[in-house]
DNA sequence: GTATTGTTTCAATCTGTATTGAAAACAGAC
DNA sequence: GTCTGTTTTCAATACAGATTGAAACAATAC
């Protein structure tokens, strides 16, 4: 099973290996960067791209030996990939667990980033609901010399808000539809500053 | 000039400054959070909100009071935010340069999502070719017994490649038009494994 | 010209997070 | 039930990258 290190005699065929697992290694490291851009673990990158450029499940000791990374980084690794449905369970080799990668990018792209931004977006929306409220409160409290100031504040403040939520509307339609158009929630963002 | 710890005398009114500067950091955080999952530096949103919830254009020396960053890093973060075109220059006061932030957050966000996307997939489409390549030129100079698992990476590889110059096609096209339609290119993105 | 004030740079430090390694928990065979 | 091989957990470590602070640099005033 071991595929990569049984029989290289020739010079040639070692070569040839050698050049399969450099490429299997730059893909796997830009792979690596494009999704640590997206906040991922570099380590998520990695495992996933081993198992996507697989062409049978792997286990986990075999993940350990393809990518170098240790086996309790793996475990949870696996687990990260899983949890974000990227990688599947896939049976048993003898006792031990097999996995594969999910190989619809375009569903995992869009469900990886529906799941994660609007998680962002929503917990940014309460925060910011919170600072209206109380800059409200304020605003009914504050002295004269302080109104101008305030009211500044507030409405700069709503606006952020306001956007947040339009942008929350934004990735929800996308996420559903594939489709993402400024155009729809254009009112929301119309520049009345 | 300095407009919070001037005059607080009565109970009332040191409150009231109290949940205004409150309300400032909550939306500073928040925001500072949000970027921050876009990959900006925590320092770059605080100054940024810090600017943004200002009447009027601020020193450096200001926000360095009102952010409690150190002077370099303050110096260092209005670079990276005007590289960005998030902050721009906006005259002097006396001897000192003023600053304030760009308000047209939309602008602002499909210009930054533009170069750092665009810059990144780029990167990625460089190195999955190189990859590629590699893999190419394995695959005409390998043994039969290598030739199914060459094979089935080039064409894993390949598909990466593909969705990569789907994806940034994609970007561009919504940076400029504001419309992002996964439909539009959907020949690229079909699922033939 | 020099002095003074404001701004940038950069090596050192600090901080938050990813990874490790070893121990604990678990599952299946016997 | 115990034993063996596998997987998970978690405190300690290592690392990356952000922030600092002091020194170099620029600009303005005198």
């Amino acid at each position: 099973m071991n595929t990569s290190t049984e029989h290289d005699q020739t010079s040639k065929q070692s070569a040839a290996v050698e050049s399969l697992s450099t490429a299997r290694r730059i893909v796997g490291e830009s792979i690596g960067d494009l999704m640590g851009f997206w906040n991922f673990k570099p380590s998520m990158g990695r495992v996933w791209t081993c198992l996507y450029l697989s062409p049978r499940p792997m286990t986990a000791a075999e993940i350990v030996e393809e990518t170098g990374l240790s086996v309790g980084s793996v475990s949870m690794t696996l687990q990260d990939l899983r949890a974000w449905s990227v990688v599947r369970d896939s049976g048993r080799d003898g006792s031990r667990r097999c996995f594969e990668a999910e190989t619809d990018v375009v569903r995992m792209v869009t469900h990886v980033f529906r799941e994660r931004e609007l998680r962002l977006v929503q917990n940014t929306i309460e925060k910011l609901e919170e600072a209206v409220k109380l800059l409200d409160h304020h605003g009914r409290t504050s002295s004269a010399s302080q109104m101008l100031e305030s009211r500044f504040v507030v409405t700069r403040a709503r606006r952020l808000l306001d956007l947040s939520k339009a942008g929350h509307t934004l990735i929800d339609r996308f996420s559903r539809v594939g489709r993402f158009d400024i155009g729809a929630i254009r009112d929301k963002l119309s520049l009345r500053r």
